[in-house]
Formats: structure tokens, C-alpha cells, sequence
DNA sequence: CCCGGGCTGTGATGCGCATCACGTTGTTCG
DNA sequence: CGAACAACGTGATGCGCATCACAGCCCGGG
């Protein structure tokens, strides 16, 4: 029935919920759909969904697919966070993009029949549902709007992508690059407080540097000297920022 | 009726065709069309597009439409070539996609219902055909099976940006980027000759700079050397060049 | 025809960042 | 509770490439 392969073992839902997951049961009931692709669904067709999707559970840094292999079905990350990676055959590899609660995984290759571009991984325990490739297909075509909502969404993937193009190629700098990545991190999921806007921040330096193609050792010298410059204050796992300031390093 | 904005002056089809074009009446005769995301349409659905497009003729270097714009329509490129650049504040732009004939130029923002994320200006005298947002929704409306074939193809779209994405965060060089674009230019447009692949090529070294993220002379310094290593050889405005080598060059 | 403007080749110079190297601080286990 | 390992901080060094500068080149237009 799994698909997905995993450094550490895999646990399947109505299982005691390990890792500190609270098992969410009915798709109607997740907070996050919301955000997502199925937001706006009518009780009917939600109820058709929920009928062809099974639910697992993940540890942090399990693999849900691999680049190169054909897609199964689809995921969505009910909760938690994972990553996306492309690779060279050098073992290097970049992350394309974060992916958070509510947002699905896989979706383009199984649109596009192909094998997968990118490497999925959860970075962060995580609930997952996974439909089928044939049930979706059969829902895809049997919910036409659906289709339109698809291709709504992959638009807008797309965009995210040239978005994280332009923040590569356009930047004079590496220093520019982080900023601006912190700058995007604070508009996303940042909570104005009266020290600054506060970030969560569980990301090594290590994949950082993945992200904005920099050495683990640059990222690390560009955070101090932003501590340094008050620009960011770490405080456990969170760091605050001041948006105008950061900006402005980021020449 | 018209929503594109152009340095040179626009022109219309059914007048004498400029720019030494040959204008192409009917998309049912478009041999671009097998390659498109309209391929495999049945006639009927075929004349009905047919209907509700408009034809122009470009001459090169024309703005179909800029970055931040509303989308009004959606653009076939029926002849010629066209590129996509996004630019920061300070007048810089890269290049983020080369489009060929048969292709189409602003189907994600239209489907998104968001601004341009990019410019698209065309680099060859252009033969360009234009459907009106409203006409292409009801279009889609009526037909599910091409919203379908439009997610797919928005899905490939995706999949070709985060290979750019790789290409130029994986590569250990400019060196082996530039190497890499020429395999990428081999594989999709090249012909197979006795004395290598041959590449035709009307892009100046700027332009290239501006894809993989280089400076000109950077470009330019490259190109000797590969001539000089006996890579590649140029030939008019074609490249030949042998593919063993040149991957072995893209350390 | 020759003149001017865009493209191209190539040197000299300097800075940014990767890389190596090593010490320090967490943090997860037996 | 301490061992073992991962993540972090920071110095020294060198290479790659941007940048500046200027000299041929090609082509179209007056």
C-alpha cells in the first residue's frame, strides 16, 4: 500500500500517534485546508476525498520520494515541514523549496506523467495523506473545476520558482541573498512583536547555504555579523528582525 | 484590441507581411502546432480556437508585455523566438526561459489571475497569435479535457525551471554552466551533422551571461577557450560542437 | 564610402567567497 | 552522566570571476 520509502521506519494512522503528532482524521476537520489547493470544495466532493486518501505518519528527515522514480500518487503535508531537493550525481544537492502544512507534494510530476524532479523530504515529524495517482485522476476527471483549481496552483508554483530564481541570480551579493531569504521567511510566517518581527527558525546553516547557494561558513559569518550589526537577534529558536534595517543590508 | 506594447511599431495580420514573414492563417496548418499544448485537438474543438484568436507580426526585440502587468490574453508564439526575463529595481534582468515556436507566453499569470512575473519581449521577428482572457476562460469552461492538458503542461513548465534552478546552483563553475547550456541548446535544437551537433545560435554574449548568471567578457573568455580546446567550432551563426567532450569540459 | 554604434577579444587588478583547519558549543544517546 | 557526534564560530589562504580599460570587428546608414 506505501510508496514511500524512509530512513526510519514507517508508521501507518490509527497507530498510538508517535513523534508528538496529534492525528488530524477527516480533511474537513484540518486547519490547513484552507490554504490549499481544496479549499472552497463542497461537503460532497470534500467527502469524496477524504474516501480515497490514507494517512500516514513521519518521523523528522524521512523520505516520502526520491528524484528519477515515477510518481504513485499524491502527497499533502497535513502538518509539519518538509523540503525539496534536486541533486547532482556528486551527492551535492540544492533545496528548491520549503513546503509547509497544507501543501501538497509531488503534484506536477503526476500531472505531467513524468518521474519526479525533486527529492522530498520532511524536515520536521509530519502527518501526510497520499491519494492514489489512479483515484486522483478519476477525481480529476470527474470534478472538471478541480482541474482548473490544479492548474491555478501549479501557476502559481511556477511563479514561486522564478521568484526564487530572480532572489539567485539577481542579488549582487551572498550577504543580499540571505537578507532578502530572511526578508521572505519574515513576510511568510513572521509575527510582528514589539522587539521586531519574530521568525521560527529550525534550519541548519548547513541547508541554508543549500538554499541560496552559499558555504555552511559564509552563512555562519553573515549571521554573526548581522547579530553583530543588530540587524537580527536570535532568541532559541526564533530570531527577531528588523525588516527596514535588513533591507537596507541587503544592497 | 490590442494589449501588447512594443519598441518598434505593431502590425497587424492580413497586412503585407514585414519582417519577412510568412503569416500563418489557420492554426489547423500551423506545423508549430504538434508541439503545443493544442496538439491532438479534434477539428472541431480546433476551429472553435481558431474563432477567438487574433494574429500580429513582431519584428524583433518587440515587448509583448511587461512585469507587473495585468494579464489580458494569452499569447501563442506561432514563428520565431522569444525570451522571459525578470529585472530587479536597478535595471539588471536575467533571462529565465527561452521560448521557441509553438509555445505559449503568459499561460500561468492568466490561470493565476496574478500580474506578469516576468517581461516578454521577442528576439527574432515574431508571427504571435492572441486570445482574450475572457475567451480562452470560457474556452477552458467548455472544454475540461484541455484544462487538463493545460495543468500538464504548466506542470512541464515548472519541471524546466527547476532544472535551470540546478543548473545553475550545482554547477562547481561558470565554466560548466556555460558547457551545460550548450548540451541543453544541442539537445533541443540541434542537428546531428559529420562534423559534430550543429547548434544554430543568435544570442549575443551578454545575453548568454544573462542566463547563467555571468558577465560578458566572462562569456566571452569561455567561448575562446573552448575554441581554442577544440570544443566547439563556430561557423557562421552556428555552433558545431561535439558533445563528448564538451560534458567532459563540464567538470 | 567612411563613420558610428553594438558586439567581441584580451589584459590587469582586486575582492568575495570557497576551502581547509581547528576549537567550541550544543544535543542525543547508551 | 559522560561519550560521541552534529552543528556552530572564526582564522588563514588562494582561486575564480567581476570589473575596468581599451583595442579590433562587423554591419547598417547617411
Amino acid at each position: 500500500m506505501q510508496t514511500a520509502t524512509s530512513k526510519a521506519s514507517l508508521s501507518v494512522a490509527n497507530s498510538a500517534a508517535p513523534y508528538g503528532l496529534r492525528v488530524v482524521e477527516n480533511c474537513a476537520d484540518c486547519s490547513a485546508r484552507q490554504k490549499t489547493l481544496f479549499c472552497r470544495m463542497s461537503v460532497e466532493t470534500m467527502r469524496e476525498l477524504n474516501m480515497i486518501r490514507q494517512t500516514a505518519l513521519y518521523p523528522a528527515s524521512a523520505v516520502l520520494f526520491v528524484e528519477g522514480e515515477m510518481p504513485r500518487g499524491l502527497f499533502v503535508l497535513c502538518s509539519g515541514e518538509a523540503k525539496l531537493t534536486a541533486g547532482s550525481k556528486q551527492g551535492e544537492a540544492i533545496i528548491l523549496r520549503l513546503v509547509e502544512a497544507g501543501e501538497l507534494l509531488g503534484l506536477s510530476s503526476l500531472i505531467a506523467g513524468s518521474s519526479y524532479a525533486a527529492t522530498a523530504e520532511t524536515l520536521t515529524p509530519a502527518q501526510v495523506a497520499f491519494i492514489p495517482a489512479r483515484k486522483f485522476q478519476r477525481f480529476l476527471r470527474t470534478h472538471p473545476d478541480v482541474a482548473l483549481r490544479v492548474a491555478e496552483h501549479l501557476s502559481m508554483e511556477l511563479h514561486k520558482s522564478w521568484e526564487q530564481a530572480r532572489l539567485l541570480a539577481l542579488a549582487p551579493s551572498t550577504r543580499s541573498k540571505l537578507a532578502q531569504l530572511l526578508l521572505e521567511w519574515a513576510n511568510e510566517h513572521g509575527k510582528t512583536e514589539e522587539e521586531g518581527v519574530c521568525v521560527p527558525f529550525h534550519m541548519t546553516h548547513e541547508e541554508i547555504g543549500r538554499i541560496i547557494g552559499a558555504s555552511r561558513e559564509t552563512v555562519s559569518r553573515l549571521l554573526s555579523d548581522f547579530k553583530r550589526r543588530r540587524l537580527i537577534r536570535v532568541k532559541g529558536s526564533s530570531v527577531y528582525l528588523v525588516p527596514e534595517e535588513l533591507r537596507a543590508a541587503a544592497i
